[in-house]
DNA sequence: CTTATATATCGAAATAGCTGGATATGGATG
DNA sequence: CATCCATATCCAGCTATTTCGATATATAAG
């Protein structure tokens, strides 16, 4: 569940070399950690995690494009009902997109802010690994 | 696997109301996933996934201070060893970051690019989402 | 109120990912 | 080459996620 601290703290000693320097060294790592608000990164992770599924990324592709409903979207990805509004719940919940009902259809279209920034930002990422 | 082509195809005409209107969107809906690179968008995925968890936002934040060796890094997450080298082996293989070996020691650090792009992105979106 | 339809939710099986102890690898040193 | 040590890899148990058929919910319309 945790490292042992002991053992860390050795470690860093042999790494920096001076005993007084290297639990220094410890605090000050522990100190950025400790200032992470724990909820924050959370909530963080679970954006990420949304974005983190091939078939979602599709979905928001789909949805650059305009307002959407869940059969036209089922279409586009070429997944069964269930699946797809599975997955855009997900996106749901994690704020990337917003829900608009009309009448029996669900319209999805994406939200406000950094939702494209961050499409466009991975994608040079991608294009800077290769 | 995949949606019942012709139940599509019939949902969309109630939908539109028309059938040849309906035709011609499923065309452009499934030429825009079509039209995406399988590939790429693996590894986008790929990238999100690597950022999708909580201990690697944190170690992404430790590394945002500057290079650390792997003893740092659990010490600063409070984790296992096996289990910071597998969280680091997970953003090395993203692209996200870089390892340098140096004796017995790998440092690790943040790649060039777009990283911290991200992750002030998303802690925008973040407080956008409260 | 019955039927049809669009979407959400449930449930169960399959898959993927996390965790941490144990072990392997490889550099450094004597 | 024997030993120490930092890190990587392996393994097994556990949890989370994906998937999709089946079912439930809700709106529309007759």
């Amino acid at each position: 569940m945790a490292c042992i601290p002991k053992e860390a703290v050795n470690r860093m000693t042999r790494l920096i070399g001076d005993a007084d320097k290297a639990e220094c060294k410890v605090n000050k790592l522990r100190s950025i950690t400790s200032k992470l608000d724990e909820r924050e990164i959370e909530v963080e992770a679970e954006i990420f995690k949304a974005m983190a599924d091939p078939c979602r990324l599709k979905i928001l592709s789909l949805l650059r494009e305009g307002e959407l409903c869940v059969c036209e979207i089922m279409v586009g990805v070429d997944r069964p009902q269930s699946s797809t509004s599975h997955h855009l719940s997900i996106l749901k919940d994690a704020g990337l997109i917003k829900e608009r009902k009309d009448g029996r259809w669900s319209r999805y279209r994406l939200s406000e802010g950094a939702v494209i920034d961050m499409l466009n930002l991975v994608k040079l990422m991608n294009e800077a690994k290769v």
